[in-house]
RNA sequence: GGUCUGGUAGUUCAGUUGGUUAGAAUGCCUGCCUGUCACGCAGGAGGUCGCGGGUUCGAGUCCCGUCCAGACCGCCA
């Protein structure tokens, strides 16, 4: 009795053997007289020939079978003859000589070949189970199962308890909005799905368990991105009694550990920090790539008297002039290139981008005239400019300018390629500010979450300068994405209300959505904090994908629908009268 | 809510200034072929040009609306 084999380990040591291989026909070649089939299973690719001289049966089926069909085959696994090997394959040096084959089940002509490119979004999403049979998916899932398996045996090891907290929950308004359940029991009442599993794993540190962690899905109504889902999961960690350095510590030991154990990369440890205000002074951003240089370059003292209108202007109501040096690149950008990096930067709100080049030591471009010679040799002097460089400059309210020059650096940074692929970069980001001033609420909102700890010696700014008061809070950044994030929470009752005051939380409406919650703080809530970080981004990030659909087995579309299902979609008069719902005519 | 890009054969795309019967590649079907592996050769089938309206003698092409997909801005505590 031969046994089952998977195709993908077929080797020279194999042969001779007699093998049952079971799998999808990934292709047939019919030569006439002699059939070769792809045999394709979880594991890879063998060849399997048919000819008459070892079973005239077997050919004829052969000859029947078409792409995806299920199948069967029994034969011999025989070297191949050295002039044709395929070294394209992995199992390129044998073959499977067939004595038998069954079709265990037939198949429709698929839409698109199984390892096709370039297949538009929507197609492969409709038929996604099609889609997840190539090799490049079955590797990115294996891998996300090999993320999760070193994130529970680094976990377990170090003494955390996985645990499940509710999916039908409260909903709370601030933040993201909430998935929506309706209740059949309680009608006119809802559940929510949960934005992340915050409230419950603090009420677990209160409960006496020291260290949770949970494989946590997660639900935010709230428009896609090519790296955002509504639905996702996080590795969701809480502990007590441990400072925010330990908890950066175990939260990077755990990276180190996947690293190895996926990538087989070593990170070294400590990961660096960076304070937010520095990040965002260097790279314009709070979750800075710093696997390139090109960093941002602040001139506002030198030019805040210039001639230049643009210059003076921005510095007189409070905004910065800022630049980045593009070394070597001044005959490489025409004034049409620069025209498009204007345009590029606009929709970050910059009114424009202004620029000089460095050419035999003098400096050109249009806004030249206008600058001293002090200012121009200034802003050489800064920039540490030479011959040859290209200078591009935003002159606005600061957060334009780190926006616009900060998504400048990462555009020229791709166009340039002045990024190593193939290092992870680390890095925390520390000392977030605890508040942002919202424009169209006109009142501090939240900047991490509303349960972050204030840093103490912060706690006098909340009453007179709450935009400058920093949280205790820690993002992880790799390669300029937010892996996660965390924080020390307020573990007593007063330190919260402080934080509700803050953010304008009206008595009846704090008590009313986290009553429950701030009673749980006057029964001996035990200091604590945690982490929460993205799995469906770190897969992304370790398979080298682009986009997070192609981290999730079953994801949505930009609009939120699930081509394959077609959800979201109406329901019965039934269903909706048992919830005592009434679906209004859409109007505009 | 907004900006931009796209929608033509099963699939990926081309289609000029609005003008004859809308093309290519690949896939599919048939025949031939005993060492292919992107097999080859010959033949064939396959199109509401996303949908609706308009301009025009005439629309795949121009205009308006709409739907779908994608990227981004807002949003994402």
């Amino acid at each position: 009795m031969s046994k089952r084999i998977f195709a993908g380990v077929l080797r020279d040591t194999h042969v001779n053997q007699e093998v049952v291989l079971k799998g999808w026909v990934h292709n047939r070649r019919d030569l006439g007289g002699v059939i070769f089939i792809d045999l394709r299973d979880q594991s890879g690719i063998t060849q399997v020939v048919f000819n008459p001289e070892h079973s005239k049966e077997a050919l004829e089926i052969a000859d029947k079978v078409r792409s995806e069909f299920v199948i069967e085959v029994k034969g011999k696994v025989v070297q191949r003859d050295p002039s044709t090997v395929n070294p394209a394959l992995k199992t390129g040096n044998i073959e499977v000589v067939a004595t038998h084959i069954a079709i265990l089940n037939i198949a429709k002509t698929p839409p698109f070949a199984i390892d096709e490119r370039d297949v538009s979004v929507d197609l492969r999403l409709k038929y996604r189970y099609l889609e997840l049979r190539r090799q490049e998916m079955q590797e990115t899932f294996k891998m996300r199962h090999e993320i999760t398996q070193a994130v529970r045996n680094f976990l377990n090891e170090s003494g955390f308890l996985e645990m499940e907290t509710p999916i039908l929950t409260k909903s709370t308004p601030e933040g993201a909005r909430d998935y929506l359940v309706p209740s059949r029991v309680h009608q006119g009442e809802f559940y929510a799905l949960p934005q992340s599993p915050q409230l419950f794993k603090q009420l677990l540190m209160m409960s006496g368990f020291e260290k949770y962690y949970q494989i946590a899905r997660c639900f935010r109504d709230e428009d896609l991105r090519a790296d955002r889902q509504p639905e996702f999961t996080q590795i969701d960690l809480e502990t007590s009694f441990m400072t925010s350095d330990e908890i950066m510590e175990i939260t990077e030991r755990m990276m180190q550990y996947i690293m190895k154990q996926v990538k087989g990369i070593d990170i070294p440890l400590p990961l660096p920090r960076m304070p937010y205000q520095e990040a965002m002074e260097r790279f314009g951003s709070d979750k800075p790539d710093t696997r390139f240089g090109l960093e941002l370059i602040h001139v506002t003292d030198i030019v805040a008297n210039s001639a230049f209108k643009v210059f003076q202007g921005a510095v007189a109501d409070g905004g910065k002039v800022c630049l980045l040096n593009v070394k070597g690149e001044a005959n490489n950008f025409s004034r049409k290139d620069i025209d498009q990096l204007t345009e590029d930067i606009k929709v970050y709100g910059a009114k424009g981008l202004a620029w000089l080049k460095i050419e035999k030591g003098d400096v050109t471009g249009p806004i030249a005239k206008f600058l001293s010679d002090e200012e121009k040799s200034g802003i050489m002097e800064r920039a540490e400019a030479t011959n040859g460089d290209l200078l591009l400059f935003v002159a606005d309210k600061t957060s334009i300018v780190y926006d616009s020059l900060g998504e400048l650096r990462l555009m020229l940074g791709k166009s340039l390629q002045l990024i190593d692929e193939s290092v992870f970069n680390f890095l925390w980001i520390t000392d977030w500010p605890l508040l942002e001033y919202d424009e169209k609420e006109k009142r501090y909102v939240a900047a991490h979450h509303p349960f972050t700890m204030a840093h103490p010696d912060d706690l006098d700014k909340l009453a007179t300068e709450p935009e400058n008061a920093r949280a205790i809070a820690y993002d992880i950044v790799l390669n300029g994405y937010e892996l996660g994030g965390g924080s020390l929470r307020n573990y007593k009752r007063e330190q919260q209300e402080k934080m509700f005051d803050v953010l304008g939380f009206s008595k009846e409406s704090r008590e009313e959505q986290f009553g429950f919650f701030l009673e749980a703080l006057e029964h001996g809530a035990p200091p604590h904090g945690g982490v929460a970080l993205g799995l469906d981004r770190m897969v992304m990030l370790l398979a080298g994908r682009k986009n997070l659909r192609d981290t999730i087995l079953f994801p949505k579309t930009a609009s939120a629908t699930d081509l394959l299902t077609d959800a979201p979609n109406e329901v019965s008069e039934q269903q909706l009268n048992d919830l005592s719902i009434q679906v209004l005519e859409k109007y505009d």
